[in-house]
DNA sequence: TTGTACGCGTTATCAG
DNA sequence: CTGATAACGCGTACAA
């Protein structure tokens, strides 16, 4: 509870010197010093970083905005992110949304009144889902798709999910349903583009009941699969497109008997560490989560610190992975 | 970037007033409020955070230290947490330590240097496991163990423990081995005990050579396992000492042509949500994270407000969760 | 190199 | 009910 006066005194120095002690030790001499470390260490004086912070009309925090923080594809994210704020004497404040934007403007308003720096925000947002983030708000997406306006950092999930569908073709099938997220959500949009340009360049035609509408979660993966299992003339390959849902539909094929890859293939997105375990273990497109947090930390921070930005789009590579969970399309009567 | 003063102005009060119209508007008149609420809307006026916390010598802040947030058991937690912070006016300063004392050191200073007003520990923390949390700062385990010292909320591991052993043994199976973790962890330690409880009620000699010693990961499940699929007298049930070693485990047998739960039973702890969702679904032990987590912060929250705590250590119920996984013990010659 | 003095935006006290 | 003013702890011109 000791202040930087109680130092300044015990010290026999003023207080001055005592903040230049420790922001600047170069400026104070050897002997203002060592005075000053001692008594700085008798009293265990602590600086009181509110009052710092109060000072530079800085809070040295930062807001991650995400979806879930339960879904383990972001979790992957907010390490990355929290790593490198940490490095650069930041800190990060949870944003968890839950998907509101309720929640969101809640968060929005700490950066408004002071206490947070800015944001980044791991949700793909493009001009068409409102964009809820005032202009003059330092924010950076780091998880962004084709229409995303402002800085960002993303993969071409366009390119990507054509790849995907480029290969399960190559491997003979020719009906390949869609596990889809949330039909206005950018990515599925996006990756959706993918599929339907792999189809044309095989000269297949696009079929709307093979597209059935997820929510990126698991449960939703296990539901829509049974859409596929159901029809008269099924498919042999399913894209969806994100890992959770592919493993909950992998469950519901199982459950009726359908063998994959054997009889079905599966295809996810994003490669979460549970891709590589599940049974059959998963073909999919491995984002580099990782790199994908750092730049856009460090995006963020130079936006915060005024300087200038070499780019304000910036798009990574993905990895495509091929696993046990895709093969050749089954005979066909 | 305006201030309380120049609303003052503009409204024709003093800043008083206008501190006041914020926060206990029923100490202004009618007519000052408006005249106040006026000019906030037509100089776009958004209190200085900054400035409050520095004046009331209070971050409205709260560390939430986690070893590893990729961790799908802890996200859950957090997620508790954080709900329940924002909902009381505090934001939530993530921790994420990746398991070193000295980044938790890092997020301790921040607690003193006033820049979070307490700590949330997701680690279990015991006498021996040092606890590097000095006196004095406001800090609650939300995932003890029966040593933890000072506040804190957990389950009772051991007795959890115990009732999965014993239901194994209740399937006929005799040679129960064991994928623990880090031998000094105080969940490893508590949870072995249950182990060798139930063993010890059921007339059964506890051998040390069916204990193998993983790290909570799910690589380090699958490790193990291969240590009980080559020995000569191998066990006919695993008791895993979390869900992702025990998915990691299951992977191995699978792979060495051993079926769960006919040849061998699998069980888990923690019921991450794949627990549900893998094949075979794992027999677990479900522990309420939600509870624990609004618990955690309930009571760390009245400890920085000092208001008086009703119990200072809270044993929060487990669900014992049948499955799949696990099967009456197979005939052995 | 060092010290003095002021300002940052807010809230609390106290007198009106 | 309202207004003037003194803190809060620190950084930093400016003067010495």
């Amino acid at each position: 509870m000791s202040n930087i006066r109680d130092v300044a005194r015990l010290a026999g120095v003023s207080v001055a010197t005592v903040s230049r002690a420790l922001s600047a030790p170069e400026k104070v001499s050897e002997e203002s010093l060592s005075k000053v470390q001692d008594a700085i260490a008798q009293v265990g004086y602590r600086p009181n970083m509110l009052a710092r912070n109060f000072r530079s009309t800085r809070s040295y925090a930062v807001v991650v905005l995400v979806p879930d923080i339960a879904n383990p594809f972001y979790s992957l994210f907010i390490r990355a992110l929290e790593d490198r704020a940490q490095q650069k004497g930041y800190a990060v404040l949870l944003g968890d949304t839950r998907g509101t934007s309720e929640r969101e403007q809640e968060y929005i308003r700490r950066v408004e009144t002071r206490l947070a720096d800015g944001i980044i925000q791991l949700r793909p947002s493009s001009e068409k889902s409102q964009n809820t983030i005032p202009a003059g708000i330092a924010c950076v997406n780091a998880c962004g798709c084709e229409l995303t306006t402002g800085p960002s950092i993303r993969i071409d999930n366009r390119a990507a999910a054509r790849t995907m569908v480029d290969y399960l073709i190559s491997l003979g099938h020719r009906r390949i349903g869609v596990i889809s997220g949330l039909k206005d959500n950018p990515h599925t949009i996006d990756r959706l583009e993918g599929y339907k340009e792999a189809l044309a360049s095989a000269g297949i035609a696009y079929d709307k009941d093979l597209i059935a509408e997820g929510d990126f979660t698991m449960w939703s993966g296990l539901n829509s699969a049974f859409q596929f299992c159901n029809m008269k003339n099924r498919p042999t390959a399913i894209f969806s497109m994100n890992d959770e849902m592919a493993i909950g539909a992998m469950q519901t094929l199982k459950s009726q008997g359908i063998r994959v890859p054997e009889d079905m293939s599966v295809t996810g997105f994003d490669d979460i560490a549970y891709a590589k375990y599940c049974d059959p273990s998963l073909t999919t497109i491995s984002q580099p989560a990782e790199e994908m947090g750092k730049m856009a930390m460090d995006m963020l921070l130079r936006i915060i610190e005024g300087e200038p930005l070499s780019q304000t789009e910036c798009v990574l590579p993905t990895e495509f992975i091929i696993r046990k969970s895709t093969g050749p399309a089954p005979y066909q009567k």
